[in-house]
DNA sequence: GTGTGAAGTAGGGAAAACCCCATTGTAATT
DNA sequence: AATTACAATGGGGTTTTCCCTACTTCACAC
């Protein structure tokens, strides 16, 4: 069996250089290259068939978040695990929307980084629980947000019929030949839904809409 | 040190039966209760202190979701580990909305269940693999998705400044007083915006530029 | 230097949205 | 049976929005 080809890409050569040595250790994977920032990266990748990139976020030049981006558009089958010190919020974002496959704190145990290798290669993903958490612990603020916005007002039938063709888009005309009202009945409905919600126009009850998630993307 | 003690929501009584022998082998538990759906678990946690509770999300009379939903309005510092025979996109995210602190499947090993319990106690969360990857793919589908719509127009700097006051909910004439502009020369703007997003009135410029994430919430 | 094109600035007039007010129907309360 | 409450339905008239057209400026090209 092949070996796995691996690329690191991280600004520090000491990191560079244990995280070799460590990798090394396994006999299932083979640095086939290293780079020291995103746009070193860039122009080695072309003629390197390397199976997973291990990547630094903080990095001069070119980061972690930008240099991935970019090489996925270029390979989008490159599988990117992604190394941080801290525990970042906006980078753990910002990454996973580029599309890594893999995210890791660098002080890892070294089972963790075989177990992902492994995972990655086979077309898995790999997160360190401490993401994890911190992805759980995103979705609970969600959670506590909307809910602390759920006292929401209550609306009638004909209401809520009338907010969610208003959030389609509809004209008062075209609301009101889709409901076979007059256009008048429509305008009181939506004067309620303005009472109700404390807006004023139909644009501001389309925000307020959006803003409590009373309708759906 | 006391022992954790758990409930178990679930209504085929063999799985308990089974789950409970296999808790039973950490020295550190103790299942003080079962329940074989949501309303009888509602019933009988008022007067238990659980530390966890594993919740199956498939149940007769009273669903997972709901019961934890219910169950978290009341008790908020409880901890469910939703429980789950397949992967299931909607109940995950449900669940999660719900606020659990784990999900797993019931196919997972011994020794995932000794972690997650011993994870979820301390006060942090547990997630399966496959949970995990379930999540990122899903963030990968977004992404996919958002990149698809990232064909977007180019804007001026005025019309960028008047999305945004729209977006706001400032009228033409708000606008014009924040800009020191004439209404007139908004509407103009306005009626660019609209060319170049392939509206015809405020009300769709906003939906579009929410759709498109031209605005953050 | 004289087009050419794009951004920014408006006016006039039609259309839509909005506010105040009125009527009907229905269900719960007394 | 009368009263109250409120959803649902509209009309009249004002305000806001929107479309069509036009002028200025500025940059860039020929």
């Amino acid at each position: 069996m092949d070996k796995i080809r691996i690329i690191l890409v991280d600004d520090h050569k000491i990191f560079r250089d244990g995280f070799r040595m460590l990798l090394q250790s396994f006999s299932f994977v083979e640095v086939i290259a290293e780079a020291s920032n995103g746009n070193e990266f860039l122009s080695l990748i072309t003629d390197q068939q390397a199976d997973i990139i291990f990547m630094d976020i903080n990095m001069p030049q070119l980061d972690g978040v930008e240099a991935s981006q970019k090489a996925l558009e270029m390979y989008p089958d490159l599988k990117i695990i992604a190394l941080t010190t801290f525990l970042d919020d906006d980078y753990l974002e910002q990454m996973l929307m580029a599309g890594v496959e893999g995210y890791m704190l660098k002080s890892a145990e070294i089972e963790e980084f075989e177990k992902a290798i492994v995972k990655v290669y086979e077309g898995g993903n790999y997160f360190s629980d401490e993401i994890v958490s911190l992805l759980s612990g995103k979705l609970n603020m969600l959670r506590k947000k909307k809910e602390k916005k759920d006292n929401l007002p209550e609306f009638t039938e004909r209401e809520k019929e009338v907010l969610e063709l208003i959030c389609k888009g509809y004209a008062n005309k075209q609301i009101a030949e889709a409901t076979f009202l007059s256009i008048k009945t429509i305008e009181k409905h939506k004067s309620s839904l303005f009472q109700k919600t404390g807006t004023f126009n139909t644009v501001n009850l389309v925000i307020y809409a959006f803003k409590h998630q009373i309708i759906k993307f």
